[in-house]
DNA sequence: TGAATGATTTACT
DNA sequence: GTAAATCATTCAA
């Protein structure tokens, strides 16, 4: 499980919409562990139409909302018949990053392009259409790419989940500045 | 049927 | 640093 989400960075993430094709290697993944990790969507096995796709086979994407107006994608790593995830929070753009740019209304080459979990699905426009995709096809799919540094830390954004949210189970690309900064914290200390 | 919550981001003070 | 935005999913009655 940790293995699939050390191994998740590094991966070129890529999909093929209408509008284009856009691309970029995955510099940031947490690992969530399903039955016993409290942060994790299905906790205690919970299986509900929106954790569905995490009880499937895994090579699968598992995207969901919160928040009102965020995306998240995950990788499905299910291994021992257990509803393992690993989620990306950050990829660095590397194909169609006008595509990217221009979706997130930016300019090409700000690293704020896809440097956190609903951003990235932004940027990819990865949506409820992408849900239990298969991501060994189109399209959506990942392939092999250059692995970098890898550093760990523990997991953002789930505090509450108490003695799990310090789990280091956050895997990131050290030294790439694609890689999402601490939550909440932002603008007055630019980086 | 109704209320609470969230694997976040952005804006303002 | 604090607060708000905003809606699908989930839990309780």
């Amino acid at each position: 499980m940790l293995t699939v989400a050390r191994d998740a960075v590094g991966k070129i993430l890529v999909h093929e919409t209408p509008e284009g094709r856009v691309a970029g290697r995955i510099v940031e993944a947490e690992a969530y562990r399903g039955p016993e990790d409290r942060a994790a969507h299905s906790y205690g096995g919970r299986r509900t139409p929106r954790t569905e796709a995490m009880f499937g086979p895994p090579g699968f994407a598992y995207v969901f909302f919160v928040y009102g107006m965020h995306w998240h994608v995950n990788l499905v790593t299910t291994r021992d018949l257990a509803p393992h995830a690993v989620l990306i929070r950050a990829v660095e753009p590397l194909e169609g990053v006008e595509l990217m740019a221009e979706r997130r209304g930016l300019t090409p080459g700000d690293r704020n392009l896809a440097n956190g979990p609903g951003k990235l699905c932004e940027a990819f426009a990865i949506d409820k259409r992408c849900y239990g995709l298969d991501l060994c096809k189109r399209p959506l799919f990942l392939s092999d790419g250059p692995r970098g540094k890898l550093a760990r830390s523990p997991r953002i954004g789930v505090d509450y989940a108490g003695e799990w949210a310090a789990r280091p189970w956050r895997f990131f690309e050290a030294g790439n500045p694609f890689v999402s900064r601490a939550p909440g914290g932002r603008g007055k200390k630019r980086t």
